[in-house]
DNA sequence: ATAGGGTTAG
C-alpha cells in the first residue's frame, strides 16, 4: 500500500490531564523532557552497567515518567533500589510533576516514600513538601495533600496557595475559600498571588458570583490596584459577558499593559464586537503602550472577522516593521487573514516567514488550503510537517478528514484515521463528526455508522452528519429513523438537519413526507425554512416529475427565488423533457449566472430531447460566444492505493486496449439483456439519437478497468465529478447484473449502489 | 499572565 505516512512511535499512555499541560510544559525545572537526551530510555544497557554517580539512572527514570511509561518506571526504580542508587534530590520535583500530569498516584506515593526514606524518616522540607502537595492535588487526592500540609514543619504562604489554586482549578471554590480562611487563622496573610489564582480559575458565567465576591474582598482588604489582579478581573468579567466592568477596570488601571489590553480585546472579539476591539488597539497605539505579538494577533483577527482588508494590511505592515512576522504568535493570524480574502499566495508567504512554526501555524495553513479546496496542497503540507516531526493537534486531523472525503481518497482517509487514533488526536465532536462524513463520502456508510456509534455524546452536528450520509446513499427511511431517535435523545435539529432530511426524501421520491417536513420544521421544531429548504423542496418536486408544483412554489412568494432555485428547476425540466417551463427556468438562471456552464448544458440537452434543434443550436452558439466551456466529465477509481483517472474517450491509460475490449464484451452482453428487458424510458437518450458515442463515457472506462484489475468479490468504487447520465446508469445496472459484481458510484450529488441489476437510487437521481 | 486553528448542506 502506498504510504502517505511513516508513523513514528506513539505514546502508549494517551491519557494525560489536559488541564495541566501548561503546568507541565512550562516547568522551570532544568530537567524537563526536552532536555533529556533522546538516547536515554532507549538504552537498555543501563540496567547491566550501573553508572558511576547514578545520573544516567536518574535521567532514565525521569524520561520514562515524562513519557507516562510508569510501569517501566516503577520496575526501573526497583532496580535502582536494589542497586543502591538513590534518587537525586533535584529529580524529585520533575518526577512528581510527571506523576501529577499523568495522574499516576501509585508512582507518586512510591516517590513520597522515597522522599521520607532519604530524608531520614522525617517529613520533607518546604520545597519538596510543596511539590508533594501539588502532585496529590493534581491527582485529586485532596486528603493526602492536606496531610502533607499539616505535617509540614515549615509551611509557607506558597504551600497554602497551592491548595487554594488547585481546589479552584477543580471548580471547588468553597473548599478553596475555606483554605483561605484557615490560613488566616493560622496567622498567614493571603497575598495578591493567592487571590489572582482564585480568579484565574473563574472562566464561565456560573463563576461570575465568585469573581465578584473575590473582587469586593480585595477592594476591602486594600489589595487593589494591583496589576496581576486587575488583569485577571478584566479577563473574567470579559469572559462572563460583563464587558462594561472590564472596560471600567481597564480605564482605571494606573498603567495599562499589553496583557490586560489583550484580555479586553479578546472579550470584545468573543462578543462579536470587533470594532470596539480595534478601538482599544488604536487607543493603545496612541498612548504609546509597548505592544507585543499577542495584541497584534488579536487585532488582526478582528480585521479578519470584519473583512477589513485595509486595516488588516496596515496591521500586517506594523508587524513586519517590528520584525514580528517571523513569530509563531502573530504568524498564524496573518496566514488566516490573507486566506480570508482568498489570497493563498500571500497566506503561504506569511506561513513560510514563520521561523519555528508550531502545530497552530501548520493548522492555519492546512485549514486555509482546505477552505479553498486546494486539497492536494493540504496533504503536501501535512507531509512536510510529518517529515519534520512537528507537533500535531486534533484540528489538523479534522481538516484532513475533510480532505480525504473530498478527494475520495480512502487510502489516505483510513491511514489518517489510524494515525489520529494512535496519537490520541481525534477531536471530540469536531473530528468525530468529520469522520462520520468522511466515511459516508468515501462510500462506506457502515463505517460512518460505526464512527457515529463511537461518539460518546453525539450533538446536532454528529446526528446531522449521519442523517445526511443516509440521504446521500438513498436510505430515506433510515434517515427518518435516525431523526426520530435524535429527537428522543433530546438533541435539537437545526436548519442543516432538515436539509439532510429533505435531501433524503428527495432522493427517494417521498413527496408527501417532504411537504410535511417543510411544514413541521417550523411549527414543531421552531426552525424557520430558508431559501435552502425551499430549494430542496423544489428539488423534491422536480425529481418526482411534479414540475408544475415546483414552479408554483417558486412563484408562491414564500421566498425569494435565487439562482439555485432556477438551476434545480431547469435540471428537472431537462430530465423530464418540459421545454416550456425549462425555457423560463433557463432564462432566469442564465441571467443570474451567465458563466455557469451547467446551465447551458442542461438547456441544450433539454431542447435536444424535445427535438427543438434550432433552440438547442442557439444555446450552443451563445455558449461559444461567451467563451464558456463544458466541464469535462471525469471518473476515477483507486486500485491498491493508486489513482486511475479517466475522461471521455480516454486512451492514455496503459491498459487502454484491455479496457476497450472489456467494454465491447460488456456492451454486447448488455445489448442482449436490453432486448429482453422493457426499455427504460429515460435511457432513450439524446445521445443515441445524435449518434453520440456512449461506449467511452468516463465512468464506463473506470468500471471496465475496475473489473479487469480487481478480481474477486469486493464492490467496485467509482467516483465521478458530474452526475451520471441516464444511459450510463442503465448500463451500470446491467453490468452489475451480468457480472454479479456490486458497483458503487459517487457522482456529484449522491451515491448509487448497483447490485443485481438494481440501483439504490431506484432510478431517482 | 495574554492568542492563533476545527464539526453538519445543496
Amino acid at each position: 500500500m502506498a504510504s502517505l505516512l511513516s508513523i513514528p512511535p506513539s505514546n502508549p499512555n494517551p491519557n494525560p490531564n489536559p488541564n495541566k499541560s501548561k503546568l507541565f510544559t512550562k516547568t522551570s525545572s532544568s530537567f524537563s523532557s526536552a532536555k533529556i537526551p533522546s538516547w536515554i530510555s532507549l538504552n537498555p544497557s543501563i540496567a547491566s552497567n550501573p553508572s558511576q554517580n547514578g545520573l544516567l539512572e536518574n535521567l532514565h527514570l525521569l524520561s520514562l515518567s515524562n513519557q507516562g511509561r510508569f510501569h517501566e518506571a516503577r520496575d526501573f526504580l526497583q532496580f535502582m533500589d536494589s542497586s543502591n542508587i538513590p534518587i537525586k534530590s533535584r529529580f524529585f520535583k520533575p518526577l512528581l510533576q510527571a506523576c501529577g500530569f499523568w495522574n499516576s498516584i501509585d508512582t507518586g506515593r512510591l516517590l513520597h516514600n522515597h522522599i521520607i526514606k532519604t530524608n531520614g524518616r522525617r517529613n520533607p522540607d518546604g520545597f519538596l513538601g510543596n511539590c508533594l502537595i501539588r502532585m496529590y492535588m493534581d491527582c485529586s487526592c485532596f486528603d493526602d495533600a492536606r496531610k502533607v500540609l499539616d505535617k509540614m514543619p515549615d509551611k509557607s504562604l506558597n504551600s497554602w496557595g497551592i491548595m487554594v489554586s488547585n481546589y479552584a482549578n477543580f471548580g471547588l471554590f468553597q473548599e478553596a475559600i475555606d483554605i483561605v480562611s484557615e490560613m488566616r487563622l493560622a496567622g498567614f496573610v493571603p497575598d495578591c498571588v493567592v487571590f489572582a489564582s482564585l480568579l484565574q480559575a473563574c472562566s464561565s458565567p456560573s463563576e461570575l458570583e465568585i469573581c465578584k465576591q473575590v473582587h469586593s474582598y480585595v477592594i476591602r482588604a486594600g489589595f487593589v490596584p494591583d496589576a496581576s489582579i486587575d488583569y485577571e478581573l478584566i479577563r473574567v468579567y470579559a469572559e462572563c459577558g460583563c464587558l462594561e466592568s472590564s472596560v471600567l477596570l481597564f480605564d482605571r488601571m494606573p498603567a495599562r499593559d499589553a496583557a490586560s489590553c489583550t484580555n479586553l480585546m479578546v472579550g470584545y472579539t468573543r462578543a462579536g464586537k470587533q470594532v470596539e476591539a480595534l478601538a482599544v488597539f488604536e487607543r493603545m497605539m496612541r498612548e504609546g503602550v509597548e505592544l507585543d505579538q499577542f495584541v497584534f494577533s488579536i487585532a488582526l483577527k478582528a480585521c479578519s472577522c470584519l473583512e477589513d482588508r485595509k486595516a488588516g494590511t496596515q496591521i500586517h505592515a506594523f508587524i513586519v516593521k517590528l520584525g514580528l512576522d517571523s513569530d509563531v504568535s502573530s504568524g498564524p493570524p496573518i496566514v488566516d487573514f490573507y486566506a480570508k480574502f482568498g489570497d493563498m499566495v500571500r497566506a503561504r508567504l506569511a506561513f513560510d516567514k514563520i521561523l519555528q512554526p508550531n502545530d497552530v501555524a501548520w493548522s492555519a495553513i492546512i485549514s486555509a488550503y482546505c477552505q479553498f479546496s486546494m486539497f492536494e496542497d493540504c496533504l503536501k503540507m501535512f507531509g512536510h510537517s510529518r517529515k519534520r516531526d512537528m507537533a500535531m493537534n486534533p484540528s489538523i486531523y479534522t481538516n484532513l478528514f475533510q480532505v480525504s472525503a473530498s478527494l475520495a481518497d480512502t487510502n489516505s482517509g483510513t491511514q489518517l484515521h489510524a494515525d489520529a487514533i494512535k496519537r490520541g488526536l481525534v477531536s471530540m465532536l469536531y473530528g468525530e463528526s468529520a469522520l462520520v462524513t468522511m466515511y459516508s463520502r468515501l462510500g462506506d456508510l457502515e463505517y460512518a455508522r460505526r464512527a457515529f456509534e463511537l461518539i460518546a455524546k453525539p450533538d446536532t452536528v454528529s446526528w446531522t452528519a449521519l442523517i445526511t450520509g443516509c440521504a446521500y446513499h438513498g436510505q430515506a427511511l433510515e434517515a427518518l429513523r435516525l431523526f426520530k431517535k435524535m429527537i428522543s435523545c433530546g438533541v435539537k435539529p437545526n436548519a442543516i438537519t432538515f436539509i439532510g432530511i429533505l435531501t433524503a426524501y428527495s432522493h427517494s421520491g417521498l413527496v408527501l413526507e417532504a411537504t410535511e417536513c417543510l411544514d413541521t420544521m417550523n411549527s414543531v421544531y421552531g426552525v424557520k425554512p430558508t431559501n435552502d429548504h425551499y430549494n430542496s423542496m423544489i428539488d423534491v418536486y422536480c425529481r418526482a416529475g411534479q414540475l408544475e408544483k415546483a414552479f408554483s412554489l417558486i412563484k408562491s412568494g414564500l421566498f425569494e427565488p435565487d439562482a439555485l432555485s432556477w438551476k434545480i428547476m431547469l435540471g428537472g425540466c431537462a430530465t423530464h423533457g418540459n421545454a416550456d417551463l425549462g425555457k423560463i427556468a433557463g432564462e432566469n438562471f442564465l441571467m443570474m449566472e451567465p458563466n455557469d456552464s451547467a446551465g447551458y448544458v442542461l438547456m441544450f440537452n433539454m431542447y435536444a430531447s424535445a427535438e427543438k434543434w434550432a433552440e438547442a443550436a442557439l444555446v450552443r452558439k451563445t455558449m461559444n460566444e461567451r467563451g464558456i466551456r463544458k466541464e469535462v466529465s471525469c471518473s476515477w477509481i483507486r486500485v491498491e492505493g493508486k489513482l486511475h483517472r479517466f475522461i471521455v474517450g480516454d486512451r492514455h491509460h496503459s491498459m487502454t486496449e484491455q479496457i476497450y475490449s472489456k467494454l465491447d464484451e460488456l456492451e454486447s452482453s448488455v445489448r442482449q439483456c436490453r432486448q429482453v428487458h422493457t426499455r427504460d424510458e429515460r435511457s432513450n437518450s439524446v445521445h443515441e439519437e445524435r449518434g453520440e458515442q456512449l461506449l467511452d463515457h468516463s465512468e464506463r472506462l473506470a468500471i471496465a478497468f475496475g473489473l479487469i484489475s480487481m478480481p474477486g468479490n469486493h464492490p467496485i468504487l467509482i467516483f465521478k465529478n458530474l452526475r451520471v447520465c441516464g444511459d450510463c446508469h442503465w448500463f451500470t445496472k446491467a453490468v452489475s447484473s451480468i457480472t454479479r459484481r456490486e458497483i458503487v458510484v459517487r457522482d456529484s450529488s449522491r451515491f448509487h449502489h448497483f447490485k443485481d441489476g438494481n440501483c439504490s437510487c431506484n432510478d431517482y437521481w
